[in-house]
RNA sequence: GGACGGUUAGCUCAGUUGGUUAGAGCACCACGUUGACAUCGUGGGGGUCGUUGGUUCGAGUCCAAUAUCGUCCA
């Protein structure tokens, strides 16, 4: 055994190189490996797969680190732990990012490239990313199994997206139907409705009029429509008026009213004047509405201006009489409410949308403008006809896209969905029957309600990269020569081998699926003049399948059979629905089980501005900027400390300047600027903006927040206690009797050390992250370093305590460290490291040799007898009396090395128990007992001080300040005052004696009668003072 | 418009079933550095818990209303 000395142990943990070495090693020896091992329960979670659009940032620290405690501890506590890495190649947001650069860099477009060589560029991308990715995880110290890394793309997801959609093509849960797109011109892409936000602008609604053809006497020659978006009537093949306008005013009316009824006082007046307003409108529009209805009736048709076409005016409810004029102009190839209405009324359905954003030949002369150009034309020429009514100014949500932030141009487009009835049925049951539990509960409304509307879901993206839909297809004139085609295509060998499946889409196209790659069946297929659909599926489709892909799935794996389903799913609030919902019902559909029983929902980190982090917005951080600074523990204990139940974590952070260390607090204005110029040094820094090679010439400034430091303190603390203990020893072993009685003091450590590893580990199972990891703060901090560890001080230095004080030092150190190495990992693996040289026995209790390394120690079991209440409690009396001899030397300003003494009124009892302490108040507060009794010569001048059970008196006859003391006792005075009235009116009410419980009012008396003999002696204190 | 969450010390946050004087870290003040730790130690000052009303012997905690901030979904 060698016992280093104070020099052999740096008083710094240097993270900067010893993580990488620990990490090194834990990886060499296995230690994250997980295999299909019978003799074990296996405990497994998948990663949510990060994005390899780029880099991580803290929110992805936060969330890792979370699985990373999970992992730790159940496979300290004999689980088979699998954590199962991976990355999502992310659709359209990685597709954006490349081709961005591509024109930036290179001025080219997708088009320049062509489908392959794009996918080429984006594999890049991907590469190099993910590479980066990993590297961020492994410096955090996550525990995954390397050798089973994943990408949404690759051979094996592949695999498992093709069975899927063929097995979901089989059932008819997949269909193509019409669908508005959000359609971003500047990309040229379709966007799904979570790549949009809206954006209220400033806009106007137009009053235009389309002619009536030949009126009959008495009838309107125009029809009034409004519109916000005059350029598309020039697609409109119809106008609609409401079939029974009275009726459905009055109904309208009815509901209003209703309203009104429930609505508070505040909001009563903005009804009433809807209402007014219903009254006037049915005064002076409804008689026109019943008269046009009629019109609609008889088939009356109008004229289309600008294009000449003569379009009909039709009878349908989607014409809101509360509305505008009242009637609607049906745009059905760009409005899904107008295409509705086309269905109904077969009316003809005509895009004027070009995919770049101009119009097409249908908008006639002004085929070849843009979009907005249009509209000014459009607007100009009915003004000039005579047809524009009124103009009115307008605030409009208008779509943007999220990618190209250009306005959305909605059109419909074919699209493929999987119908949502069942599968989302089965999904929301998982919930409802506790097969799926979701932490913290509230989480679970948002998944019901989003899954009970049960909207099909559309899964074709019109892009190149992600997982193309493996269906071939061929339209055709007539029905029959569909059939004809699936006839021959089902009499095929593939067909019947299950390969492919065929259906036939009304009224003429016919469709096959193929289940897995294969060539030669693609050839048949395109012999036959069957081709491919262009689109690739939603990144969510493969993504909903992660849990039982990564695990081998469609195989029947040994890896499936024995990790899934998997424990629990650690994720953020904005993609339950997206992915947590799609997951469950992809893994009850496709492997028939829920695909984890918890799913744990952590907060969200915010910036200082309470604004969610995104790359976008410059506010993020990236993780490694930490862990340079603080160091990986750090990042690791300030997240779990800030991992609470309802808040999300605000945190500020500033820019290091790399001149002169100096803080700059990160702003809304300089948070995107590529150079930042330091407050203090002046000189000027570059940020993760810089690209010019003018701006990355100044060094880059790492992005940090203060926030970490309480937890790099801690781990500074845990280090600088563990080198206090092993430099403290030499001599120490297991072997040899102890003492039959341990000391108060020992006692009360070890019933500590069980009450925080029981707690430890029930908060982590509730994934309580900040209330265990302030626990084992508290604990360590606190009751290990300020009380026990200083009290082990003397006790070192006494021959006959020394043995009985290493023991338990080593004992609670070994606890600690274990109990620690889920949340910091690194740190305790380098002291477990040091400490394996000095002794591997260091558990009093199981008698067992540590292991090698402590990522492999079990998980410390709390020794139940080791708990003792009335040890804590009689251990708080020296902590009060501690504390009160320290106050008194504080206020009366004596010098620490200046020994007192004092004197305490007490019991036998408490005699026996606090006198063989006294050795500690020497060395805590360097003081000296010199009476402990019933009654103990009292000091001539003295403080007084009562504490629970006991009065102090120090001796302060060579110290008294007699000012100070008089302050003291006079505030404390004020204070006892305050506390006695507050007792004695609680006391003196009748109800509070006649109706509180008994054991309650006795506790008030108590303290009551406490608080009475505190005051008298502090008055007492005074008068005598003064007389000095 | 709907759902959910926040509002407690200068800042960032805890506060379990309602029950002594509402806690922590940072910041602040005073004192302290010849071996665990100044990324430290000791002590101190500082909040009546967004507002209003209610239930109760007793409310930061329960209920209602209201203000305000945020998130998600329409």
């Amino acid at each position: 055994m060698t016992t280093p000395d104070a020099l052999e142990i740096p008083n710094r943990f240097d993270f900067s190189t010893a993580c990488k070495e620990i990490y090194q090693a834990w990886v060499d020896q296995g230690c994250f490996d997980a295999n299909v091992n019978k003799d074990k329960k296996p405990f497994t979670i998948v990663i949510p797969p990060p994005n390899v659009t780029g880099a991580l940032h803290l929110g992805h620290a936060l969330n890792n680190t979370l699985q990373d405690v999970q992992i730790r501890m159940h496979r300290m506590m004999g689980f088979e732990a699998l954590w199962m890495p991976g990355t999502d190649h992310a659709g359209i947001a990685t597709q954006a990012v490349v081709e961005r650069r591509l024109k930036e860099l290179e001025n080219k477009t997708r088009h320049d490239l062509g489908r392959d060589k794009l996918v080429e560029r984006i594999w890049q991308w991907k590469d190099q990313y993910e590479a980066r990715i990993l590297g961020q995880l492994k410096s955090m110290g996550c525990s995954c199994d390397w050798r089973r890394t994943r990408f949404t793309l690759d051979d094996r997801c592949a695999q498992a997206v093709r069975s899927t959609f063929f097995d979901l093509f089989s059932k008819s849960l997949i269909y193509r139907g019409k669908r508005l797109v959000n359609w971003d011109t500047y990309l040229q892409t379709a966007v799904s409705d979570d790549e949009v936000f809206t954006e209220t602008v400033h806009g106007s609604f137009w009053h235009l009029q389309y002619p009536v053809i030949d009126p009959k006497p008495g009838e309107p020659t125009h029809v009034t429509i409004a519109t916000t978006r005059p350029e598309t009537m020039l697609g409109d093949t119809a106008v609609a008026v409401h079939p029974h306008p009275t009726e459905a005013l009055a109904r309208f009316e009815a509901g209003l009213r209703e309203k009104w009824n429930d609505a508070s006082a505040k909001d009563r007046p903005a009804i009433e004047s809807q209402l007014e307003l219903l009254e006037i409108r049915r005064r002076e529009l409804l008689p026109q509405l019943e008269l046009l209805a009629q019109m609609a009736k008889e088939g009356r048709q109008l004229r289309l201006p600008i294009i000449g076409r003569v379009i009909p005016l039709v009878a349908d409810e989607w014409a809101k009489p509360e509305m505008g004029s009242g009637c609607v102009k049906i745009t059905p190839a760009h409005d899904p409410n107008d295409y509705e209405v086309a269905i109904r009324c077969k009316l003809p359905m005509i895009n004027i949308l070009n995919s770049d954003g101009t119009v097409n030949e249908n908008a006639g002369p002004y085929s070849g403008l843009t979009m907005s150009k249009t509209r000014i034309k459009v607007v100009e020429e009915m003004d000039n006809l005579g047809l524009l009514a009124k103009t009115e100014d307008h605030q409009i949500e208008l779509k943007h896209s999220d990618r190209s932030k250009t306005p959305i141009e909605p059109y419909l487009a074919d699209q493929w969905f999987v119908k949502m009835d069942q599968l989302a049925q089965s999904a929301m049951d998982a919930v409802n029957d506790g097969r799926v539990k979701i932490y913290p509960p509230r989480y679970a409304n948002g998944y019901l309600d989003w899954l009970g509307e049960k909207r099909d879901w559309p899964v074709g993206r019109q892009l190149w990269w992600g997982h193309q839909i493996p269906i071939w297809s061929r339209s055709f004139d007539s029905p029959e020569q569909a059939k004809s085609l699936k006839f021959q295509l089902e009499s095929m060998s593939e067909r019947s081998a299950g390969l492919m499946t065929v259906q036939i889409e009304e009224p003429a196209t016919v469709h096959a699926c193929v289940r897995q790659s294969d060539p030669a069946l693609e050839l048949k297929l395109h012999s036959l003049g069957l081709v491919r659909q262009e689109d690739v599926l939603d990144t969510w489709f493969s993504s909903a399948l992660w849990p039982h892909s990564t695990l081998g799935w469609p195989e029947k794996s040994p890896e499936l059979e024995y990790f899934y389903p998997t424990n629990v799913l650690i994720t953020s609030r904005d993609i339950i629905t997206l992915w947590v919902a799609r997951m469950v019902l992809m893994g009850l559909n496709n492997v028939g089980e829920v695909p984890f029983s918890e799913v744990f929902i952590h907060p969200k980190i915010l910036d200082g501005y309470g604004e969610t982090m995104s790359k976008s917005k410059g506010n993020g951080v990236d993780p490694i900027d930490v862990i340079d600074k603080f160091g990986p523990d750090a990042l690791r204990f300030g997240l779990s400390w800030l991992c609470t139940e309802t808040q999300d974590v605000r945190m500020p952070v500033q820019y290091e300047c790399p001149h002169c260390e100096a803080k700059v607090n990160q702003t809304k204005e300089n948070r995107q600027s590529p150079t930042v110029e330091c407050d203090s040094c002046k000189k000027t820094f570059s940020t993760q903006w810089a690209e010019s090679a003018e701006d990355k010439a100044h060094p880059k400034a790492p992005v940090v927040s203060d926030r970490f430091e309480v937890a790099r303190n801690f781990v500074n603390k845990l280090w600088n206690a563990s080198r206090f203990v092993m430099m403290n020893l030499s001599g120490y072993s297991l072997a040899g009797q102890s003492s039959p009685t341990l000391p108060l003091e020992d006692q009360w450590i070890l019933s500590q050390l069980a009450s925080v590893t029981i707690k430890v580990e029930s908060e982590l199972k509730q994934y309580r992250y900040a209330e265990a990891a302030r626990a084992v703060y508290d604990f360590a901090w606190d009751h290990f370093c300020s009380f026990y560890v200083e009290m082990a001080k003397p006790r070192l230095q006494d021959p006959e305590a020394r043995h009985q004080v290493q023991r338990v030092l080593a004992h609670v150190l070994d606890r600690m460290l274990r109990l620690l190495h889920p949340i910091t990992p690194f740190v305790t693996e380098a002291i477990w490291q040091q400490l394996n040289k000095i002794t591997r026995t260091r558990d009093f209790v199981t008698n067992e040799t540590s292991t090698d390394w402590i990522v492999r120690a079990p998980w410390p079991v709390p020794n139940h007898e080791h708990i003792k209440p009335e040890i804590e409690k009689q251990f708080s009396h020296f902590v009060a009396l501690i504390g009160a001899v320290r106050e008194i030397r504080s206020r009366q300003n004596i010098a620490p090395k200046q020994q007192i003494s004092f004197s305490v009124k007490c019991s036998e009892e408490m005699r026996d128990l606090l006198a063989p302490m006294s050795k500690f108040l020497e060395a805590m507060a360097n003081a000296r007992a010199d009476e402990w009794s019933d009654n103990p010569v009292i000091p001539s001048v003295n403080a007084a001080v009562s504490i629970p059970e006991m009065d102090v008196y120090v001796d302060l006859t060579q110290f008294i300040d007699v000012a100070a003391e008089i302050s003291r006792n006079e505030k404390l005075l004020v204070n006892l005052v305050k506390q006695i009235q507050g007792k004695e009116g609680r006391l003196s009410n009748e109800s509070f004696v006649s109706r509180a419980p008994a054991d309650i009012i006795e506790k008030e008396r108590q303290a009551l009668a406490d608080l009475v003999s505190q005051r008298r002696a502090a008055e007492d204190a005074i008068e005598k003072l003064k007389k000095l």
